[in-house]
DNA sequence: GTATAAAGTTAGAGTAATCTAACAAATAAA
DNA sequence: TTTATTTGTTAGATTACTCTAACTTTATAC
């Protein structure tokens, strides 16, 4: 059994793992606000469980059991953010904090119902992947806005690091996914970016916004 | 602050209480399933936090400020349940354990969302009726199909210790809130009554049966 | 009205999850 | 390559919630 206090280390771990799946002691404990003697024990028990490989002074690592599990939660959360956007009508800002809630659940009959009324979606409402029921998740090769050149063209996918304050600024851009949109400038100082889409030919975004947009080509 | 499992002793407490508002630690600790030393202290607790009236070896009493608190929590559990059945398309009977859970989550905004979508319901699935946002509850007198005569017409207003088996016993029958019956004859030994309604003009309905079906008078 | 049973309390211990203080290892800087 | 900084661990304490065993009070039965 895992409790709710383990799932959101679970969850962390699986946020914060780099490419090759690594996560240090020191940003788990940053990232739940909780010390790091307290998460080193906690590993420690999450080893003991098959939940991550762990040896002392090394970057910690998910198991295969223990992405498998982190990703179930990651599915209940989505498909509430999703939930409660497409059928609640709250704003794609606000429904971060009460998945974290209700991802938590256990009943797998209110998941799957949340599911089929929202006809299997693949992604939130933030662009990313809704894992399924056995914990897969398919992954589409998203590229950073920031990583784009002058001239292209390009599909606005998914969005990362989604604080409501972040989601509000796009909000109040009229930026929605799907949004078609042309990179016309790039100040090389500060590499902040000047796109057109939709009615607005001049909008200008910070690099740091850019870093959290991803894209796919388009022609 | 009120904790996860504070709101479920509070829970308990309101829904044990009797017309004068006793509970006692026997009845408390069997229903939460949890032994009695612990509820002794845990009730010692409460009264710190002016939530219970707490005196040695006398019966529990809910202070005003935790009946307000506990109604608040059925609000929420009634409200969902009522979200579960209206708009996820769960049957009556499936709705409890979910709505145990999701009670405990902490968003108004949630919650208001659920009683707008739902037109502002004054009664939850059951027929329990659901308290406003202020933790008022507006009660119906209703009375116990059990304490009904031979030749009473009554509508089916509410169902109590509603088990799922007892509530899939109802579907079986095809009774419904609202439903209008007439009780035919009453055993005399063992008070099983008779009752006709709808298409069914002879069905048989045991003492314990008749005591969980909160009716109100028609002419 | 005493004896028995039921209900309630006290004392002491255990587990999960957290913390601080002190120390050790690994990494970066001088 | 030594020093300083960052990262990680150990040890020991704390809080919330739970338990069992032993004892006390209240209620019930004879």
């Amino acid at each position: 059994m895992i409790s709710l206090t383990e799932e959101n280390y679970l969850k962390a771990l699986f946020n914060l793992s780099n490419e090759s799946g690594e996560v240090n002691v020191h940003s788990l404990s940053k990232s739940l606000q909780i010390k790091m003697p307290t998460v080193t024990s906690m590993m420690k028990k999450f080893a003991e469980k098959r939940l991550v490989h762990y040896e002392s002074y090394k970057p910690l690592r998910l198991t295969e059991r223990g992405k498998k599990e982190a990703r179930l939660i990651i599915r209940k959360h989505r498909l509430t953010e999703m939930f409660l956007v497409e059928k609640m009508g709250f704003g794609w800002e606000n429904v971060h904090e009460i998945a974290e809630q209700v991802e938590h659940i256990h009943s797998p009959d209110f998941f799957e119902k949340m599911d089929e009324l929202l006809g299997f979606p693949r992604m939130d409402p933030h662009g990313s992947p809704i894992p399924d029921k056995n914990g897969k998740m398919f992954c589409r090769e998203y590229k950073k806005l920031s990583d784009c050149q002058i001239g292209d063209s390009v599909m606005l996918s998914a969005v990362i690091h989604t604080t409501s304050d972040f989601l509000r600024f796009l909000n109040s851009r009229e930026m929605r996914l799907g949004l078609k949109l042309r990179i016309k400038t790039v100040e090389p100082f500060d590499r902040t970016m000047v796109v057109s889409y939709g009615k607005r030919s001049l909008e200008t975004l910070s690099h740091t916004a850019c870093e959290r947009l991803l894209v796919e080509k388009v022609k």
